[in-house]
DNA sequence: AACTATAGGGAACGATCGTTCTCAAAGCAA
DNA sequence: TTGCTTTGAGAACGATCGTTCCCTATAGTT
C-alpha cells in the first residue's frame, strides 16, 4: 500500500469509527488496530488526532456535496432541481450507516471547544445555502425560499438521525413543494 | 442551604456548564468548584456524574415544553398558536448564551454512547411533535403539516446555532405561515 | 471535658487519553 | 559478514477523567 492509498484508508476508517461512535470516543489506539499500521506511521501520515479529523470532515464535505450536485443534475427543471435535495436526504437516510449530519453531530461535540470545527461546520452548511440561494436565483423565485428550503433540510436531517427513521426526508420534500409552488414563478 | 436548593443549584450549575462547553469537556472538579460544594457532597448529591446529566436535561425539557406551552396559551387563535412556537424560538435565539439545542448536542455527543441520552433526546423531540399534532388536529389541518412545522423548528434550532445568528427564527416563521396557509382551513 | 458521629477538603486510585520514546528486527550497501 | 539506517510494535509518559478514601476538625451528646 503505498502511502497515498494509506492516507486515504487512515481517512475512510477513521470517517466510520468518528460517524458510528463519536469523535471523542474513538481513541488513537483503535484507530491504529482498524487501520492496522503502527502507531508511529499513523503519526508519520497525520501529524495528530485533530488533523485526522479535519481532513475526515473536508472529505465528507466533498462526498456530500458532489452527491448532492448529482443528484441536482440529473433533475430536469428548476422545481425538480430544488426537489433534488431532499431525495438526495431520502437516500442518505434509508442509509443502515446514517446517524445525523456528521458536522451537526461533530459540532454539538466538540464546536465550543474548537474553533476550527465550528468554523468547517459553519462553511458546510452556508455552502449547502449557497447552493440552494443560485437555484432559486436561477428559478427566479423570491430569495426568501433558499434558506427557507434549507431549514427543512437541516430539520429533516436531526430529525431523521434522532427518531431513527427515514419519513422525515418525504415530509420535508412535501413541504418543499408547498413552499415553492408559493414562491417560484409558474412555469410557463 | 437545604439539600433540596443544593440540589437544584447542581442542576442550575451543571446545566450552564454542559451547555456552554459539552458534557464530556466539563469534570467533575470544576462542577465542584462551581457550586462550591465538596465532592463528597456531590456524590451524596447524585450517585453519579451521569445523574447529573440526566438530571440536567429533565430540567431543560421541563423549561422548555413550559415556555412553549405558556407562547401557545398566550396566542388568540389557532393560526397563531401554530406560530407562536416560532416566537419562542425567536425570544431563545437571542440570548447571549443561545448554543443550540441542549437535547441535539447531547445526542451528537454521547448519543451513540448512551442509549439512556439518545432516548431521552428522542423523547424530547417526540413530545415537541406530539404539541404541533394537537394544535393542527384542533385547527382541523391537514395531519401532514404537523411533522412539516417541526422539521422548520428543527432546522431553525441547529441552523441559528451553528451560523451564530438568530434570523433562522423568522426564516422559519415565514415558512410556516406559508405551510399554514396551504393546509389549514380558512378561518370562518 | 470526653467521647462519638459527621462532614469538609483534597489526596489517591485506577483507567484512559494523545503523544513520544525505546529498542529490537529487518533491509541494504559495502 | 559487517555496519548503518529505517521500520515495526508497543511500552512509557504525563495529563486528566470519574470516583473513592483518608484524615482532620468540628459539632453534639452526656
Amino acid at each position: 500500500m503505498n502511502p497515498n492509498d494509506e492516507h486515504g484508508h487512515v481517512i475512510e476508517v477513521a470517517d466510520r469509527l468518528f460517524y458510528e461512535r463519536g469523535i471523542q470516543a474513538v481513541g488513537m489506539a483503535e484507530l491504529r488496530r482498524e487501520v492496522d499500521l503502527p502507531l508511529k506511521k499513523l503519526y508519520a501520515l497525520f501529524p495528530s488526532k485533530q488533523a485526522i479529523v479535519f481532513a475526515v470532515l473536508d472529505r465528507r464535505h466533498r462526498i456530500w456535496t458532489a452527491g448532492l450536485q448529482k443528484k441536482i443534475d440529473d433533475a430536469a427543471d428548476p422545481r425538480s432541481k430544488l426537489l433534488a435535495a431532499y431525495d438526495y436526504l431520502a437516500d442518505w437516510f434509508a442509509e443502515d450507516s446514517f446517524r445525523g449530519c456528521a458536522f451537526i453531530n461533530a459540532f454539538g461535540e466538540l464546536g465550543s471547544q474548537s474553533p476550527d470545527i465550528a468554523e468547517r461546520t459553519r462553511a458546510h452548511k452556508e455552502s449547502f445555502q449557497q447552493v440552494l440561494a443560485r437555484l432559486v436565483a436561477d428559478a427566479g423565485g423570491d430569495p426568501a425560499l433558499g434558506p427557507q428550503l434549507a431549514l427543512l433540510a437541516e430539520g429533516a436531517q436531526t430529525t431523521a438521525a434522532i427518531s431513527g427513521s427515514p419519513e422525515a426526508a418525504q415530509q420535508a420534500r412535501q413541504a418543499a413543494g408547498i413552499l415553492i409552488d408559493a414562491q417560484l414563478p409558474a412555469r410557463t
